[in-house]
DNA sequence: GCTTGTCCTGACACTCAGTGCCAAAATCCC
DNA sequence: GGGATTTTGGCACTGAGTGTCAGGACAAGC
């Protein structure tokens, strides 16, 4: 690693650290770019450079990242894991995967921090998070008290993944009847349900 | 329903309807608010009386429906569905009321299509979309070309989902392990896959 | 029909995010 | 050290979104 690309990191760094640190007390919208250049004594231009958006610090080194971790887990290729395995099998290792992989940055448990305490910064992570909310919430009291929370939340997620897939299948021939499009997908949940 | 209330509907779809036009033939970003105001003739400071965001335009009637439109669906109030159903059954009937819901409106056609076009419209609903593109491509993949199109958007969805529940869960308690949490969550998903 | 209070509208000015451009400084390579 | 390249800072600009305020349109009462 060369001077130049660890002075770069360096840079990096010193911003972000400043930067979630302001979020923290002062909350995300109430901080400004300004803020943060000032704070971690770079020009506005060059924060540009480093982040290609204020929201950018929140959702953790820039777009892309995340999908590739993603993909990567799910290929599972650096695992070896056997061919054979079932989809299940799969999704649950992936999941495994992605969040081992969050978890080990110290980084994440902040940004969780912030984006619990202020609804604006969890924006930054796009609008699904109000509906997955409000999803759970009515799942939850539809079951009524004796199930528990991570279940309603996962409905709510299976729902929302249903709904989007829905919309995907109706959209190709949006001619026909939605409850096409919902039968079709319901197919494809087929024993899982 | 009086007069004023009236001219606002007419002011608002009025707003809408140049403004989805204009996306349809420029793209989202291509078009500015001004854009918008001067082709539907009112001021600037009124377009977002009506509408609080220019992605207000995208994710239609503003903030709060689409929330509202599936907790409504998932409590089935209105349907007087059986309190015993299973929640596959609720789930299943939830989605066919919001996509039917959303099906009836002719509008939506018209914001899938623009999403569709430009990728900067699909932004305004959210990051989320990338990651779930990703995965699901990945998970085609995976499957070979055997299974279809329908079932790897459905466990991308459906793993984006764990992932949000597992760090629901690891972030009450972040000092444990983090499989802890995946291990939890799967407990919920036992049985469905 | 006229007044009075309320709501809507347009206009202006402002803050803040994000970008293009260019000159100066720092870095790398020889 | 010297020259090519990359990085930086400064400036000006566009576009989104907000506060404020005066004037006009609406509903209700006389």
């Amino acid at each position: 690693m060369s001077l130049r690309e660890r002075k770069q990191q360096l840079v990096r760094d010193a911003i972000w650290d400043v930067a979630i640190d302001l979020f923290a007390r002062k909350g995300f919208d109430a901080t400004t770019v300004d803020d943060i250049v000032e704070a971690a004594g770079v020009s506005r231009r060059s924060f540009f450079r480093y982040f290609s958006s204020k929201t950018d610090l929140m959702t953790q080194s820039g777009s892309g990242r995340y999908e590739a971790m993603v993909t990567e887990a799910i290929l599972g290729s650096a695992r070896g894991r056997a061919k054979g395995s079932t989809m299940g099998e799969v999704l649950r290792g992936a999941v495994l995967d992605v969040a081992g992989c969050v978890a080990a940055e110290p980084r994440t448990l902040k940004i969780l921090e912030i984006a619990a305490k202020y609804p604006e910064a969890r924006a930054a992570f796009g609008r699904a998070g109000d509906v997955h909310e409000a999803a759970a919430g009515a799942f939850r009291r539809r079951m009524g008290k004796k199930k528990d929370r991570v279940e309603a939340s996962l409905l709510a997620g299976v729902m929302l993944a249903a709904l989007r897939t829905v919309f995907e299948v109706w959209f190709e021939n949006p001619r026909q009847d939605i409850s096409v499009a919902v039968e079709r997908v319901f197919a494809g949940l087929e024993g899982w349900i």
